[in-house]
DNA sequence: CGAATACTTAGCGATATTGCTAAGTATATG
DNA sequence: CATATACTTAGCAATATCGCTAAGTATTCG
C-alpha cells in the first residue's frame, strides 16, 4: 500500500463515515429533495436542536452539504446529489443480504 | 419518519459504518480483483492478522464478503460488487469538496 | 435597548470502535 | 501424537461517537 493509497483511502472512509448514521442519511435525503433549515430538520427527525446541528457540521465538514443564513435561520443543502445515487445502490446491497 | 423509514436507515447505516474504514475499503478494493486470504491481506495491510481477522468478519456480518475455508487458509470474496460502483461515485464526492 | 427565535458550541456520561497481545481452534505435516 | 501454520476470539486500554443539557452568538422585532 502507498501511501497516496493510503491518503486516498482515509479520504473515501471519511466520507463514508460521515454518511453512516441514520439520522445523517435521513438529512442527505431529505435534501435531495431541496433546501431546509434546521428547525425543520429538527421536528421531522424527533432528536433536539444540538444533536441535528451537529450532524449537520458533520456532513458539512467532509463536503457533502452547505449551509447559508437567511435571518435568524440556516438553511442546507445538498452539494453531492451523486451521494443519491451511491444511496440508491446501497439498498440493492442490504436487499441482496437478507434474501 | 415512519417506522419503516427509520428501519431502512439503520440498517443502510450499517452498511456504510462497515466500509467507512481505510483497512475496511483497501480489502474491499482488493477482493474485488478476486479473493484473497486472510494471511495475503495481511501482508498488504500492514497490521496484525487478529487486526485484519476482525475487520473481515465485521465485513462479513453485514453480507459485503464472504468466507471458504480451504485448508488451514480462509479465503475472502466480495459478495456485492455494487459496492466497487458505489465507491467509484465515492473519488467524485472528495474531488468535488477539494477543488 | 430588551426579549424572543434560531442556531451553534461546550461539556458530560454512556457506549462503540480500534489495534494490540494472549489464548483458543482447526487443519496439515513430520 | 506432536508441532507448525492459519486463523479467530477474548480482553484491554486508548480514542471516538452520540445524545443530552447548559450556555453562547446572531438576528429580528416591539
Amino acid at each position: 500500500m502507498t501511501a497516496t493509497a493510503k491518503a486516498r483511502l482515509k479520504s473515501q472512509a471519511r466520507v463514508l463515515k460521515a454518511l453512516a448514521h441514520p439520522t445523517r442519511l435521513f438529512i442527505v435525503e431529505e435534501l435531495s429533495r431541496g433546501e431546509r433549515c434546521v428547525c425543520e430538520l429538527t421536528e421531522m427527525i424527533g432528536v433536539e436542536m444540538p444533536t441535528v446541528s451537529r450532524h449537520l457540521s458533520l456532513l458539512k465538514n467532509v463536503g457533502i452539504i452547505e449551509d447559508e443564513k437567511r435571518g435568524t435561520q440556516v438553511f442546507y443543502r445538498l452539494m453531492t446529489p451523486c451521494v443519491m445515487k451511491f444511496l440508491g445502490c446501497l439498498g440493492g446491497v442490504e436487499a441482496s443480504f437478507r434474501k
